[in-house]
DNA sequence: GCGGACCCTTGCAACGATGCACACTAAGGT
DNA sequence: ACCTTAGTGTGCATCGTTGCAAGGGTCCGC
């Protein structure tokens, strides 16, 4: 038995098709008496509006599309939760999509319209869009990316500022007294963060006025655990090894600190260590890690709001808005991988 | 300008709507020359089907909704990407929703048609679905369950033998030389996977003819890592404190640890540590997490697959095919939480 | 008593695509 | 010569909903 349309139930209260559209859109000029039976014949009907129908009309689907490299990514998953939970608030519902952490994926997914799904928006952290990529695409639906990119492409960006925050890290560092810091995270052909935090990173040491031993910048593939693992392993191989490391995602940290510990070298004490992201796993980690708590909330929100607020007033834009850069907070947030436990 | 649709394109080609149609839809009867001619058009104007359309006329949408109570739980976000891998490869899209543990939201996201969105078919890890609530569903799309029932109502499920695999990881326990084994994640009002791994542990018990301490059952209102730590600290301030711990999942495990460690036991030889279901978290914590490991892979190929299948055979179905129950595998693994550092 | 304002309800067309049935041509079979 | 079959293209109706504009009714003020 096929689903009650606006019709069965037009049928049912004796009105127009179009009174009970009326009445579920909440229409004013509706009588009470009418509404009441329309009411009556939905609800005996158990009559629900057909999206696809109302979207094909209106030309709107309520969709937004996020786009991470990988879902399983503690801090994808943590900003997935907050944007579907920004998104719901708005009325809108997400699609996740992942890359895998394939740059010619990503490409295809923004590109084209993700495998041809409607969607409002799109939310993007990208891996390796250029500029160019980023531009054909504007043609259709509107994109906000997270994360900053060294480009200023025309499109929105939500990220906190990577720069200052990787260099308060790194002289937090030199601040407990350390001297051999290392990098994990590097990547020398990145448009992106790892770019931005290299830089940061770099200008902790002119402040200090240390000279960057560039042995001690480790160049990685990905942020997982076990590229910190692998990292960490070749800086404790080092003649000299660092009496400090930071790694440009908690996850890099884990697993550097994992090697550290399974070497009997204590952290903080033979080697700090601070990430970046502040994932829970960090919070519950022994020792537990500090690192760069970026507002992911703020992230969330500010994402969620400035994309609707671009699909909401398309239409009428003839000339469309200018293109903004948000900044989100973060914070440093010390934990015993870097000061230790604290007895109290 | 609005995008082009079918129209566009037969004007541009000299062609019929029709026809257009048929070139997009790779409709064998099309004159090479024709279709040529289309594609052309097809390619100039940039054209992409418009899926609200064809979802209305098919009455398709080749999404399927994912519901689980919390994305960054790590379980969750490891099955979502695999979900997504699954469903991508068969040719559907997937949107994620989550209950954030409420359980009023829960019933709402599963009775109502979440929100009104349209998907052809739901997989839902639930919390605490009744049957009632369930039949309630089965008038519409068709649904797959996560995680054993103890009930058996008319709906498909996939998952592991959770009272095998609780017994296994409590008899693991017993092995290793221990006597006071305690529990982490008993819900007394549960009807899902808590119950059934708590059989499995009074099973390993009854076999090891061990009389079980009710004392070491600690209840939890939730499955993260704040909980086991807080579980954890009850345990440590008992008068006999326990020599080993079956958390009902790698995240109560690793808070847990976390007390543990830091109230200066060591794990395993103070006590010995086993989760369940084999994040990766565990696999880079210090100690490295024994645990149970459901098959993810597995779960996520069956649950879809089964879905699809439902999906697909649904309109020809006068009498639906009887519900299955997918078994999938797991393995237990052991690692230095209980068997601790192995020095070779 | 009549124009106008205000309520309430409705029919028709349209969103962009596909299902269906049919028209037409050309070739092959009897 | 006629019928069938295969190959190719088309028109119309339809999916379920909403935009639009107009139709009627009531009530008011003058």
């Amino acid at each position: 038995m096929p689903a009650p349309t606006l019709k069965d139930v037009a049928l049912r209260a004796g009105v127009s098709v179009r009174t009970v559209s009326n009445v579920v859109n909440d229409y004013v000029y509706v009588a009470e008496d009418t509404r009441a039976r329309v009411q009556a014949a939905i609800d005996e009907l158990g009559y629900r509006p057909n999206l696809l129908a109302r979207n094909l009309k209106t030309g709107r689907s309520r969709m937004l599309a996020l786009v991470v490299p990988e879902l399983d990514v503690p801090y994808f998953a943590e900003l997935a939760r907050l944007i579907i939970h920004e998104a719901r608030t708005a009325g809108y519902t997400v699609l996740i999509d992942h890359t895998d952490g394939d740059e010619r994926r990503e490409r295809e997914l923004v590109t084209e319209d993700a495998r041809g799904v409607n969607f409002d928006g799109m939310i993007v952290s990208p891996l390796s869009l250029t500029e160019e990529q980023l531009e054909a695409r504007r043609t259709t639906a509107p994109v906000v990316l997270l994360g900053e990119r060294l480009f200023a492409a025309g499109v929105d960006h939500v990220a906190i500022d990577n720069v200052r925050a990787a260099r308060e890290a790194t002289t937090h560092l030199f601040d407990l007294g350390r001297r051999r810091i290392a990098a994990i995270g590097v990547q020398h052909d990145s448009t992106g963060t790892a770019k931005l935090r290299t830089i940061g990173f770099r200008e902790a040491f002119a402040e200090a006025g240390v000279q960057v031993d560039e042995d001690l910048l480790i160049e990685v593939t990905h942020y997982h655990r076990e590229n910190g693992a692998a990292a960490m392993e070749r800086l404790l191989d080092l003649p000299q090894p660092p009496d400090a490391v930071f790694c440009f995602s908690d996850l890099l940290a884990l697993g550097a600190q994992r090697v550290a510990l399974s070497r009997n070298r204590s952290v903080p004490d033979d080697v700090a260590i601070i990430g970046f992201d502040d994932i829970e796993d960090g919070r519950y980690a022994t020792p537990t890690l500090t690192t760069i708590a970026p507002d992911k909330a703020a992230i969330a929100r500010s994402a969620v709001h400035q994309l609707i607020t671009r699909i909401e007033s398309a239409p009428t834009a003839t000339h469309p808005a200018p293109t903004v850069q948000i900044e989100a907070p973060y914070r440093l947030v010390v934990r015993e991988s870097t000061r230790g436990v604290v007895t109290p």
